[in-house]
DNA sequence: CATCACATTCAGAATGTTTTGAACACAGGA
DNA sequence: TCCTGTGTTCAAAACATTCTGAATGTGATG
C-alpha cells in the first residue's frame, strides 16, 4: 500500500483517538472508530485487534461501548460466523448522540442542583444571623452567575440538537448569539 | 455556621470540581476555584489546604495552574506576608480564557492536519494503482466530513470569542445556526 | 547576615485507569 | 455429544495520574 495512504490513515486514527479523549471516552474507542471509518469494508474483532495491536478482550469491550453510543454497528457478512463492524459514517449523528445522551443531562443536573441551592438559602433565611444572611446574599449572587452559564449551555445544546434534520456542516456560514 | 450555608458551599465546590474534570483540568483545581469563589475574603494557601484537607504542596501547584489560566489571582493583604488568592468572579472571562487558549488551538491543529492529509493524497495520486486510487477517493470523502465538523467548531468558537464585550448570559434568548 | 515564615519542588507513595490474557460461555457443525 | 472457532468476562498486571511531606528555596526583617 502506498505510503501516503498509510500516513493519512494513521493520522486520522490517532486524531480520532485524541478527539475521543477530549470527549471523555477512552482513546482506544476513538482509534477503533477511526479504523472502521477509514475502511470501506467491515472489520472483525480479530482484524481490529491485529490492526491496532491491542488485545482481543479490549477490542470486544470497547466495541460494545461504541455500539451503545451509536458510533458503530454490527453488519452481517455472508458466509462468515464472525462479527463484523462498520463505523456510523454520519458524524453529525454521532455528535448528536453524545451531546443529547450525556452533555445535556449533565447540564440539567447542574441546573437542578443550583436551583436547589437557591431554594435552600431562601428557606433558611429566617433562621440566619445577620452575618450569615450577608453570606447567603453573596452565595446567591455567585450561584446566579453559575446558573446563567449553564442556562447558556442548555440553550446552545438545545439549538444544536433541536434542528430535526441533519445539519449540513458545509452550508453553515454563521453561528449567532443574541 | 448554618447548615444550609455549609451544604450550599459544599455542593458548589464539588460541582465545580466536576466541571473542571469535564474541561480536562484536575478536580482539585475546580475545588480550589470553587472554594475561593464562595469566599468573600481572599484565602491563603494554608487556609485552602485546611479547608479542602489536602497537602500544601498540592495547593501550591494547583493554584499556580489556576493563576496561569486566569481563574484566580493573588491579592495583597495589608500586614500579611502570606500569599492570598481570590477567584476570578467573571465566569465568562474564565470560559473565554479556556476556549481561546486551548480549544481554539486544538481545532486549528486538527484542521491543519486534515488539510495536510488532503494535500498528501492529491500529490500522491499519479503514483497510485487503480485500487489505491479508489481508496484515496474514499479517504477524501471521509476526511471532508471531518473537516466540516471542525469548521463548524471553529465557527462556533469564533462567534463566542469574537464578541469583544462581555456577554451577559442572562440576556441571551437564542443561539442561532444558519 | 541570621533567622523566620512562608512557598515551592519533587521523589516516592497512593490511588485510579486501562490492558492483557487465560478461563469461560456459546453456537454451529460433524 | 463433542469439537472448533468465536466472543465475553474479569482478576491481576501494567501503566498513568495525583498527592504527600520532607527538603529546599526565597525574601523580608531585625
Amino acid at each position: 500500500m502506498h505510503s501516503s495512504l498509510l500516513a493519512v490513515n494513521e493520522s486520522t486514527v490517532s486524531g480520532l483517538g485524541r478527539l475521543a479523549r477530549f470527549f471523555g471516552f477512552s482513546e482506544v474507542m476513538g482509534r477503533l472508530y477511526g479504523t472502521l471509518l477509514m475502511n470501506p469494508e467491515p472489520l472483525s474483532l480479530d482484524d481490529l485487534a491485529e490492526t491496532l495491536e491491542i488485545s482481543k478482550g479490549s477490542v470486544s469491550m470497547n466495541m460494545r461501548s461504541l455500539e451503545r453510543w451509536g458510533m458503530a454497528k454490527e453488519v452481517w457478512v455472508r458466509g462468515e460466523r464472525k462479527k463484523y463492524y462498520t463505523a456510523e459514517p454520519d458524524f453529525w449523528q454521532v455528535i448528536r448522540n453524545v451531546l443529547s445522551s450525556r452533555e445535556q443531562r449533565e447540564v440539567q443536573v447542574a441546573l437542578h442542583v443550583l436551583r436547589d441551592s437557591i431554594d435552600k438559602l431562601r428557606a433558611a433565611e429566617v433562621e440566619l444571623t445577620p452575618e450569615e444572611r450577608a453570606l447567603a446574599v453573596f452565595y446567591l449572587e455567585r450561584i446566579g452567575d453559575l446558573q446563567s452559564f449553564f442556562q447558556f449551555a442548555q440553550l446552545a445544546l438545545g439549538t444544536i440538537l433541536g434542528s430535526e434534520e441533519t445539519i449540513n456542516f458545509d452550508t453553515i456560514t454563521k453561528v449567532e448569539i443574541g
